[in-house]
DNA sequence: CCTTGAAGCTATAGCCGCTAGAGAAATTAG
DNA sequence: CTAATTTCTCTAGCGGCTATAGCTTCAAGG
């Protein structure tokens, strides 16, 4: 049986993350010493690995909650955890593909600053005026 | 002059947001009609517009704030407003290089998925097993 | 056996950047 | 003049933790 401290190292998810993460109920509610503190089985060990790598990959915490629920159905087909996984992959791509078109207009507006004063800052200019922007970007 | 409601659709910023980069001082405290609501001119608009701007670009309240002090002072030299606009710059590029090794696991998990039961699922069992995975991909 | 220091406990509040809701007053359109 | 929309203030909530305060329990050394 592992301490709280324990399973973090051995994770490496921290203490109040771990009780953050048994008060939403994504880990069971933790068997305790004879002085109250939460006791972990291999169990909870391999569920909390299982969260800190989808967590790596970026997976929503809500996702995990469903992944994880599949998880304990394994004759069910596993078409709703490639859902869940497509859906996080499309998530990413988006994100990267908006990330990118950031990094165009920064290097763009960086690129044009002779770097004098700031009355004639290319920067400054540039996000005074969005007309001035060769590529559209939209909210973030 | 302006209400705050022509000021959101003129800026694409809601009306919400807008009270609240008041409150936090990103915006000056508005001029008020005679029944106490607000009124905006052209320097707010241009303001509210430059702020919209950096934050589609993904630069935090706070780096926004320095370039709004920055862009009240035209003749000082320009390199501090370089340097927070390579900084966002560097971060956005970091934040690309994270999520690609995101989409490259998610990817490989997916296509060596045969889509039978989640018993045999390689998401369920690449999750659950770090070991598995090709690339580093450190936390979030 | 006793002390010390680390690690554990609960509970609350804060981070970012908004967003949503309640309930009331002001404005605008017809 | 009415009805609909907008605006007002205030408070609370989102995700996913992180930090603090003030306490108790545990493990190791003398």
């Amino acid at each position: 049986m592992l301490s709280i401290g324990k399973l973090g190292q051995a994770t490496g998810v921290k203490v109040p993350t771990i009780r953050y993460y048994e008060q939403i109920g994504l880990l069971p509610e933790a068997g305790r010493s004879a002085g109250n503190q939460r006791l972990y089985g291999r169990e909870t060990l391999d569920r909390l690995a299982f969260i800190r790598h989808a967590r790596e990959l970026g997976f929503p915490l809500e996702a995990i909650r469903d992944l994880l629920s599949l998880s304990d159905r394994p004759d069910r087909p596993c078409a709703a955890v490639d859902d869940i996984a497509r859906a996080q992959l499309k998530a990413v791509q988006a994100r990267i593909g908006r990330l990118k078109a950031l990094e165009a207009e920064l290097h763009r507006m960086i690129d044009q600053c002779a770097c004098g004063t700031i009355r004639d800052c290319r920067v400054i200019e540039t996000l005074g005026d969005h007309a001035l922007c060769a590529h559209d970007h939209g909210p973030a």
